[in-house]
DNA sequence: CGATGACCCCTTATGGGGTCATCGGTGCTATAAT
């Protein structure tokens, strides 16, 4: 960054960069792609604030959440000489929303937040195309890799607008990112070349635990025990909404003040429970895993788990909301193997043929046909459609296209291979799901140190055991680790490496015995060294 | 995949145990009825 911008962000944010925010701003004023992998509360937003500054037209940024996109717009309203900020989104009255787009055309409001749904519009695409993008934000990036294929597809539509707005440079943020999602972003978003930035991931404030149970019953009484005797506020984390009702009860009864929060609560009652937390009238909130990203609380002193999440990303995403002020960060998780079978069916339901068929007939060649009318073009169900829908793009056989969907240039001529083939695609995402959870299982059950185990997902190494986690304390990460004979000479964390069943795959971590490996048509896999070494299982690519 | 509740049968207590069906997460948008 030149001096003059320099002086520029301090007038008008009162910042000072740090070398690697300055570094992600450089890329992308030079016309760079860039990914910025950094904690959330280290400043991701003032990156493209200040290369704002320094940028001749919008900046738009793609916000998972409308209620994000606003905390955004009043933080930068917050400086008064700072460039004028929008937001475009559907809980916004018509005039409203025409003011906000005279103010993009005219170069009056510099940014302009919308969710990747406004993207999917054409008319959208096409305002901001006629108004100048000078660069593509997409902030919680790693939705693009976590809700992109089936919730929230629209996401997947990403890299096609940004070739259509005149294929500005693209900043890619996110607090969580293991390699394979870092690359899905990246290829998902049709990043070029891009320059990856990744800080530290380590929390060494946050101790580490794992607490294993035989029954439900036996685990609820545990975690209750637990809540109740905690200081300070706190997140407990179930994966149903029922148990968001049943854990907060008993809170309540232990004499916490703790409220529920799901996403079928009425908004106004969501972001009461939300202000609430925020303001200390309530300790703990109990949560399924829509509580999470807005959530800006410092103070957070305890994230307690009473179900496994689906990914280790996942994880150590929730667990990061405990203790950002710095103070000490208490991270149990209370685990019973059996939960994972819920992950597993939230990871399952492959498409059925018949309805991938259906879907693909009703798209006929040359052909548009808008994604809201497939429902009665194919007597499926919506939400049924929906899903085999994104199958068939995912697999390539459909392209969504402005306005709506078609067949892919070279697509197969029958319904039946066409159906096939996303079958097979939707089948090795499922694969890849599968293996997610099985890290997350390998996390829970490990005798080693925990936080080795969590930094090497990621790809940062911790060298020796961390001494704050519940492995440290019992002893047996010592033991787990003095019997290590590091083998990382053979298999490098980041090497390319083939396998004749799994083909291409990457090498994520090396322990004692073993190797962890993603594969890109398997996930993970974790192979026993003396197999791999006696078998010649893998092969440097 | 697994927890839960409805239901049934068996049997003679007012339950106990088996079987079966059901349900389970995340948010945008757009529009109609107040």
């Amino acid at each position: 960054m030149d001096t003059a911008l320099r002086t520029r962000a301090a007038d008008v944010f009162g910042w000072t960069l740090r070398p690697e925010q300055e570094t992600v701003v450089d890329a992308v004023l030079a016309g760079r792609d860039a990914l910025a992998v950094m904690p959330t509360g280290s400043g991701k937003s003032a990156i493209y604030q200040v290369a704002g500054l320094a940028l001749d037209g919008a900046v738009v940024v793609v916000s998972p959440l409308v209620a994000l996109q606003e905390d955004q717009v009043v933080g930068l309203e917050d400086h008064p000489d700072a460039p004028r900020a929008v937001t475009i989104n559907a809980t916004r009255g018509r005039r409203d929303l025409d003011e906000a787009w005279d103010a993009v055309a005219d170069g009056s409001a510099r940014y302009v937040f919308l969710a990747p749904e406004q993207l999917a519009k054409d008319d959208v695409v096409e305002r901001l195309r006629t108004a100048g993008v000078a660069l593509v934000t997409v902030d919680e990036a790693h939705c693009v890799s976590s809700w992109g294929h089936d919730f929230r597809p629209d996401y997947l539509v990403l890299g096609e607008v940004v070739e259509r707005l005149g294929r500005p440079p693209v900043l890619a943020m996110t607090a969580t990112g293991s390699s394979p999602v870092r690359s899905e972003i990246v290829e998902r978003l049709g990043m070029r070349d891009p320059l990856v930035l990744a800080t530290g991931f380590d929390r060494p404030e946050l101790r580490l635990e794992v607490v294993r149970h035989e029954d439900a019953e036996s685990k609820r009484d545990a975690l209750a025990a637990q809540v109740a005797g905690l200081d300070g506020a706190g997140i407990v984390y179930v994966a149903t909404r029922a148990e968001t009702l049943e854990y907060s009860d008993v809170l309540v009864e232990a004499g916490r003040r703790a409220k529920p929060y799901h996403a079928g609560l009425r908004v106004r009652d969501r972001e009461a429970v939300h202000h609430a937390f925020l303001d200390g009238s309530v300790d703990v909130v109990v949560a399924t895993s829509a509580f999470g990203m807005g959530i800006d609380k410092p103070d957070v002193r305890f994230v307690v788990h009473a179900d496994v999440p689906e990914s280790v990303d996942a994880y150590y995403q929730e667990v990061g909301r405990a203790g950002r002020d710095g103070e000490p960060g208490l991270a149990t998780m209370h685990y019973r193997a059996e939960d994972l079978g819920l992950r597993r069916f939230f990871a399952s339901g492959s498409p059925r043929p018949a309805s991938l068929r259906a879907v693909y007939d009703a798209v006929p060649p040359r052909r548009t046909v808008r994604r809201s009318d497939l429902a009665d073009a194919s007597g499926l169900a919506a939400r049924t459609a929906g899903r085999a829908a994104n199958a068939l793009v995912d697999a390539g056989v459909l392209v969504d296209v402005r306005d709506g969907l078609e067949r892919a240039a070279g697509a197969p001529r029958s319904a039946d291979a066409a159906a096939l083939a996303a079958s097979e695609r939707a089948d090795e995402r499922e694969r890849i799901e599968e293996s997610r959870i099985a890290m997350m299982r390998r996390y829970a059950e490990t005798d080693e140190c925990r936080r080795q185990f969590l930094l090497g997902y990621f790809g940062d190494e911790l060298p020796e055991p961390c001494g704050n986690c519940d492995t440290c304390s019992s002893g047996s990460a010592a033991e787990a680790h003095a019997a290590d004979g590091s083998h990382d000479g053979e298999w490098p964390p980041d090497a390319a490496v083939e396998h004749a069943e799994w083909g291409r795959g990457t090498v994520m971590s090396t322990e004692d015995d073993r190797v962890t490996v993603f594969f890109e048509s398997a996930g993970y896999r974790t192979l026993a060294l003396a197999d791999v070494e006696d078998r010649g299982l893998l092969e440097r690519v």
